[in-house]
DNA sequence: CCTCGATCTGCATGCGCATTCAATGACGCC
DNA sequence: GGCGTCATTGAATGCGCATGCAGATCGAGG
């Protein structure tokens, strides 16, 4: 840069401040306001920030401020006092609508905490974890996170507070906030069996994500216990995307015989099954019953009008958001597992099976 | 060579440690690597930047930064570098789907870029500007701004690179990169005349954003050119949300004569028309014509199919973001304003109208 | 063998803010 | 009137990194 400081004072003269270029101002630092309100530097942030001032002082060093329109860089502040008041926030896939729901509610939360969101796409543990470390932020929230990803040990011996959203790790390294997987499909295998459905079929989701795992689990335990057998044939693993609800349940619609119901891992997946069902001139719920999991916004819509079960994004989000900020703050609790109930919500995608 | 830090240097002994005591790690410096290799501070930051540096030490450098695990810290390197490689997204609704594309997409552009995005959800302007100008970001998007808003020109007067995304201002103080709204809600009127509608109502957006203000223009005066009028109890001009386009179809379904065909300024609001319609009873598109505007993913499954305006999002985001990306940089180039064309995508929710 | 230039590296410093410490002054009390 | 107390403020400093500058080293050319 070919600007050098004036010779002499910490930011004096600044040389001619160039003939007319419409160049990037310098911009205002508690400096100038200390000189327009003629007190030092230290004084500024105190009037700022609530320290010892006197009344008068401090009206004098706001005017300034005000006049100058200063605003105290976030850089300076976050490397003298060790935080940025910022927080990360791990998605594997913006497009998934569900994520939408966990960005607003941890986002709005946080904000009156006064923390911003930085996004963090997904990538491989040691590059995001670089990322994170980088100091940017204060804090991390993962939602997209594998069973066995060593992230969480990570930035906990880096000091970095963090916590689980919605997906959990197999260890219990870090804090979380999730919904009771189990017992939510659970509801959903007693739910189908009670309509009548013998031949049940299921989208599942990642087996090394905890909700995919969990979901699997508890609806099939389910089925189980009331000695109702899952349909081979009518099963699929995939990943949590539109397309892959869409195809998997193409493919089982091939199967015979054809499946009564279909147990969706989430909603996304749900809707593309929708989707598809629509496509192949399927009536759901008169030919096939749809169930969902996670109950996002949309999946009330009429013209979805999804079965599911209900998660509560906000409450988990928030809660996650509040035990983040809180270990951000310092707080030296134990390990904390908030685990949100979930609720079956019956709407118009699931019936009782058919005779014949 | 005095090449560790002397006593009374910057980084010496600093206290005893700590007993035992999990303490949040002291983070690793950049002066922890160069004691470790045995170099000085500068000569960390040249080899990890680039800078000139033997070999031999770049790599002593490099192995003690990976022993350490160390990462710079952001706020050391912004201070110094007066830049973040942060760009600050402006919404105003994260639960609009809308932005989730123009999320995705610009986030994506500048992750390659180097570039991390930062939310900011929309707030008085005089709030928005204070958080913007506070440096933690080189750059902002502005995604929903009024018309009239100062923001933009507050934005340029302090040197804050800027570029508005899909929505424009009145004034042209800063890039932009935006949709043909006109030309887009033209291709509506047409089709929908050419369908033989005649009975027509609309769900505009509001008239101090741009999109309200263009696609009502656009759809007006290709209506008046052919002839046709708008049906003014049919009209409405509602805030871009899934609940407002839902209500003010409801409303619009009791005027009388009940319109055949219905514009809505985006999809968002022609979605929520969609399940006003499906609650009603209302048959699309035997008994009514519903035609959206900017081809959201979603509106393209099957069981929406929604015919509409494609926008290509993903180019503006890109173009927005590569914009952007060049004035942080320090291009100086002239004001820019980038317009895509739009595309009318013919789907299943427009008809020809009845005969009776 | 000396000089000059090219590399490489260390020293000193600045970025903008918060904070510690000491100095100053005002005030009250004995 | 002297002295302690408290409130207020300024001076000095550090946070972690990048960079201008100067010194050192080395090789080549004369």
């Amino acid at each position: 840069m070919a600007q050098s400081p004036a010779p002499g004072g910490r930011r004096a003269a600044k040389g001619k401040a160039g003939g007319s270029a419409p160049q990037r101002a310098r911009p205002v630092t508690s400096y100038d306001v200390a000189a327009l309100a003629g007190v030092a530097q230290p004084t500024v942030s105190r009037a700022l920030r609530g320290g010892s001032v006197s009344e008068e002082t401090r009206s004098r060093v706001l005017a300034a401020a005000e006049r100058l329109g200063y605003v105290p860089r976030d850089a300076g502040r976050s490397l003298a006092t060790q935080r940025t008041h910022r927080i990360g926030l791990v998605v594997a896939d913006l497009r998934n609508f569900f994520y939408l729901g966990v960005l607003t509610a941890f986002e709005q939360r946080l904000a009156e905490a006064g923390f911003q969101v930085t996004l963090f796409r997904e990538a491989d543990d040691a590059t995001l974890l670089a990322r994170l470390s980088s100091g940017g932020i204060d804090g991390v929230a993962l939602t997209s996170l594998t069973l066995h990803s060593s992230l969480p040990r990570e930035l906990r011996e880096r000091g970095i507070p963090t916590v689980l959203l919605n997906r959990e790790s197999a260890h219990p390294d870090v804090d979380a906030c999730v919904s009771d997987n189990i017992r939510g499909s659970r509801m959903v295998a007693e739910r189908l069996v009670e309509l009548g459905h013998r031949r049940i079929g299921a989208i599942f989701g990642p087996a090394e994500t905890s909700t995919g795992r969990d979901r699997a689990r508890g609806f099939r335990d389910a089925l189980a216990e009331a000695g109702v057998a899952l349909h081979p044939a009518a099963c699929r693993e995939v990943p949590y995307t539109h397309e892959a609800g869409h195809s998997a349940l193409v493919e089982i619609l091939g199967a015979s015989p054809a499946p009564t119901a279909v147990f969706c891992a989430n909603d996304v997946l749900a809707i593309g099954a929708l989707n598809a069902a629509k496509a192949r001139g399927v009536d759901v719920p008169r030919d096939l019953t749809v169930i969902g999991y996670d109950d996002m916004d949309m999946s009330s819509w009429e013209i979805i009008d999804l079965t599911t079960v209900h998660q509560d994004i906000d409450t988990m989000a928030r809660t996650a958001a509040e035990l983040l900020v809180s270990r951000v703050e310092g707080a030296d609790e134990d390990l904390r597992r908030v685990v949100v109930p979930p609720r079956l919500v019956i709407r118009s995608t699931d019936a009782p099976v058919r005779a014949g």
